[in-house]
DNA sequence: TTGAAAGCGCTAACAT
DNA sequence: ATGTTAGCGCTTTCAA
């Protein structure tokens, strides 16, 4: 392999020189400049990475902590969504550190103690960790270690570390906003089970309070139903609502398990869509289009949330860190399963 | 950040032993390496990945070349490749890397110069492609730049590259057998979509011509049906080949995006599995047990496909190269989703 | 605008 | 069993 010292000798410079032309931290004589490229393109010269980050304490690399879902006492991924979504976050957070100039390490130990490894080993300048929960184990680790950490995801606590999350609240706007829009005057929200609201889990409250606000606003008549998501369970909650005489004319779903088991009653009760019911999910785009009828789809951007969080570590590797949280607006899809209400 | 200079002086011993009590490349004392270890927990000491690698030649790092299946023209993620397989792979790699000192690159550069930027700037000691298709730019880049490569997937010409894969051929002939020795004169596969043919993906190819062949020689009517993995698509698919008057007596399912449209097309016909008809998928267990009725399968076993990769990488960087190809046979589990056709 | 030289933190001969 | 020392290939002062 061709070092530094071979392309500076080929170019009749210093090694020094040759640096400076690859990192343009100086200005170089336009004659200089392409005999030195001239030679390193010859040579085929990459620079040594351990070398450089020896030298200058930049290693040009950002972990990411990616948790394997794997199945409880198996060697198998769960059969999750997740893991559609896990993809959705590398495709926006690869190619951003790339264009920066970065690399991503792979860090899927479930111990705590492996962010740390990485960074006092001089591994990595900055850390991301995807799908932090409301409590993680890591979130401590890492703001004790005080390295540049960006967390995917909005913990309870976040230890001063900054965030990046879905915009939850948005993703209610947009939903309500939208069917309003159609012409809708009353709306259901389809959600996960009351277990999930009692336990304070953030991002449920978020949608609902900007969903709730959105239909005030424009005087439209709004209310959560809560269920688990088998198919009994599903009917069972939906029928007190869906047998009124002002049966809603929208339904938002949130609660992707339970997306199948709602159709399945709509069919049931042969109301079709968009035409009887207008319906709109919330969920990976996987997921709506493969349902029985695809649906039109808040998603998560998993993908900006991903560019995001690539951009808040370079900020932070910069010591520009002011710990932050962003939230990312949501998008909605249009498949379809929405229309204006039938008078 | 501790050097290991500190730990040297604070252990009362030279920088060197401290290496080889870290590296045990030679016998150390007991009472030395107790001080040693002892110095190196107290100051919280984390070996320099950059100074390491400079010093001895080696990153410790195993790039993974991941080709992230973008949509052409959009910035989602192809909805036709199994990004679910594609972590099992990375389920299977990761963790057997760590096993071995080493951390995992992700590179997911289309180009295919990424592979010659990794190595020849010692970035990592070896490079594991992903899903290499039959004709793949990055194999003769690989080869060219005579680094450890390991290649996951088979290519029509390999280069002289060692290759992992699963044996398509056998899992085809596997699934005819399996069904032409319970009497089924009449098989269809249901694949992936057109465009994976297209693009040759080898693995395709390779099933496919394994079940056509065994066919032909148990004289058994054979053909393929590719199709997307929404429903109505499905349900497009295969309608010509099931309103036929011969239909098919059995499917065999290699795409398991598409694995619920297909059952849900069977069962808007009333057609009972397997009373009606048979069903095999080629599938992880995880998929295959979770249908609306458990499919027997052939399983894909990525994880020891990754896991396997990770071995011959690390025989690679020993330079025990022999370059070798190891596909690892099928089986299939009965889940009972086959029978007898009825008369 | 360029060069010379001093490290960065570690490993691996070479000594003892 | 341990210490000494010479690099590994680069960046970055400090000089010119």
């Amino acid at each position: 392999m061709a070092t530094i010292d071979d392309v500076a000798r080929r170019a009749g410079v210093a090694a020094s020189t040759v640096s400076y032309v690859l990192s343009g931290k100086r200005s170089i004589s336009p004659a200089t400049r392409s005999r030195v490229e001239a030679a390193i393109a010859e040579l085929g010269y990459h620079p040594h990475a351990g070398a450089r980050a020896l030298a200058s304490a930049r290693t040009q690399v950002i972990a990411l902590m990616v948790p394997l879902p794997m199945a409880p006492g198996t060697s198998t991924l769960r059969p999750d969504v997740d893991v559609n979504v896990l993809m959705q976050f590398v495709a926006g957070i690869a190619p951003r550190a790339r264009s920066q100039g970065y690399d991503v390490l792979l860090v899927t130990d479930d111990d705590p103690g492996a962010a740390e490894r990485v960074w006092a080993g001089s591994t990595a300048d900055a850390i991301i960790a995807m799908s932090v929960q409301a409590e993680d184990p890591r979130t401590e680790a890492l703001a004790r270690a005080k390295m540049p950490a960006i967390l995917i995801g909005l913990p309870e606590d976040p230890h001063g570390l900054s965030c990046v999350d879905f915009d939850f609240e948005n993703a209610g706007r947009l939903a309500v906003r939208h069917l309003a829009g159609q012409g809708h005057r009353h709306i259901v929200m389809v959600g996960p089970p009351a277990t999930t609201f009692e336990r304070r889990m953030s991002f449920a409250e978020r949608i609902v309070r900007g969903m709730r606000e959105t239909a005030a606003s424009a005087g439209v008549k709004f209310s959560v139903v809560p269920t688990a998501a088998r198919r009994d369970a599903v009917a069972a909650s939906l029928a007190p609502v869906l047998d009124r005489d002002d049966r809603p004319t929208a339904l938002v779903v949130h609660h992707e398990a339970a997306l199948p088991s709602v159709l399945d009653v709509l069919r049931d009760r042969d109301w079709h869509i968009p035409g009887d019911i207008s319906v709109v999910a919330v969920a990976p785009p996987s997921i709506a289009e493969q349902q029985a009828a695809p649906l039109s789809s808040i998603e998560v951007p998993a993908q900006a949330i991903g560019a995001t969080a690539v951009d808040m570590a370079m900020a932070a590797i910069r010591g520009e860190g002011t710990s932050e949280t962003r939230l990312v607006r949501a998008s909605l899809t249009d498949r379809g399963s929405t229309a204006k209400p039938s008078a």
